[in-house]
DNA sequence: AGGAAACGTAACACTGAGTGCAGTCTTCTG
DNA sequence: CAGAAGACTGCACTCAGTGTTACGTTTCCT
């Protein structure tokens, strides 16, 4: 069994020769994704993946660590880019989180039709989502401590840190999971910027620039003219702080 | 090896006979953690756990379904008891969440031994972190559908249960990572309360009772008198919504 | 009390994930 | 072309987890 050396499988019809580079990569992938999906995840053993990929079952492990790693083939990359970005960044903390959420939607939305054959299969494997809500956990404690540092001053920062890469990542989720329910349809990345805009309106903690909120006590006679009293408050409304 | 019936473990010296009912589970979670501390888990096989036990193989898969479940033993059981408590809850929201949580530290909080035992051990190894990740899934999964019903109504009703579940159970983790990172020590009960009370004041999603946050214009003549303007606004804000 | 059901425990055999190692083949480079 | 680097292979091994059957004890029912 698991017979190597078998130059079988080449359907996409390319013309030049076999540039053997790490394609074997890439077939491991699509062999598994193809018998998870068909046989589930569980009943597929690694030696079957091996197999449909015509590759002996030790170079499977020496792609992916694990078995349910081929699921997830370039988290550890993307989580790279994530922490890359907030370093670089320099805006406002929720604007440079806003932009990594951007990141990692669109990482999604660049395959959609992967993305929807991993949400099926995660779907219907408990052990495919814990290792999904591990990565997460990743992105979410880049979040905290990129905010621990920003929130070094405020009261209570460190826990407002948690409290907003908790919340913020719940917010990709959400919009991400709505898309892939209704197949992948939408702009989920406009989404995403009203969710994140709604996310830095409604929750408190966020310190957009310094100092608390604000509170506006105007008083005017009470014959004040009714078109400048709303140009006043506009204006008061869009000042910058 | 693995020499069965073997009376030795009963150090408590309790005077009625041996009632072996079910003391099997407690010698194998304590032969577990034992082993797990002075030799690693990775190390620590499931057949020196038994062996230590005084049992056999199979009967630790009788009591436990995987290697890590022995570390947390009563997750399963405390996610119920939340389940219900939620089920059974009439109180605001936030406030019945906050008495979930209140219900999970205290868990932890009876026996802080094994708390900082769990902790030391989660910290040092990676495949117990993410069990445990999962666990903290649960309850915001819990949390989540909880608010789903109640926040029916408003605009971004379910994105806002997913981020106030996201941000609850954050603020409970917080609180329990200080209480173990010191030892044990303080009153993390107490911290509990005072940072749910933050979080509600904090994030304007919460939706305590009813209505959008207010906005009030108040109109004076420039003459007011100072202390009744003061007083007025006193009045405005402690106002019931 | 006698007997049956339920349960905890045990022993055995098996599958399959993951690892270590030693060796082969491919490909790139001087 | 030789040689180095790196991808791939084969094999042997450990260990987690499962299915099954069987045995003893406890408990509960008649």
């Amino acid at each position: 069994m698991t017979t190597a050396a078998d130059p079988a499988a080449e359907p996409s019809g390319d013309a030049d020769p076999p540039t053997r580079r790490s394609d074997a990569r890439v077939r491991i992938t699509e062999a598994a994704m193809d018998l998870f999906e068909r046989q589930g995840y569980a009943a597929t053993t690694v030696d079957a993946i091996a197999e449909q990929a015509g590759v002996a079952r030790r170079t499977f492990f020496h792609h992916f660590a694990s078995k349910d790693a081929v699921v997830f083939p370039d988290h550890e990359a993307l989580v790279g880019r994530v922490s890359t970005h907030l370093a670089d960044s320099s805006s406002e903390p929720v604007d440079a989180l806003a932009g990594a959420l951007r990141i990692v939607l669109t990482s999604y939305l660049a395959d959609p039709d992967l993305a929807l054959r991993r949400y099926r299969l995660t779907r219907s494997t408990a052990e495919l989502r814990e290792r999904e809500i591990a990565w997460v956990q990743r992105y979410q404690l880049v979040f905290s401590r990129y905010l621990d540092v920003r929130y070094a001053d405020v009261p209570q920062g460190p826990m407002a840190a948690d409290v907003v890469a908790a919340g913020l990542v719940a917010v990709h989720n959400h919009v991400l999971r709505q898309w892939l329910k209704r197949g992948g349809g939408g702009d989920a990345l406009g989404e995403l910027e009203e969710a994140t805009a709604w996310f830095d309106r409604s929750v408190g903690l966020v310190q957009r620039g310094h100092g608390p909120r604000r509170i506006v006590l105007a008083v005017f006679d009470d014959d004040v003219d009714p078109q400048e009293l709303v140009a006043r408050v506009r204006d008061a409304s869009a000042a910058p702080r």
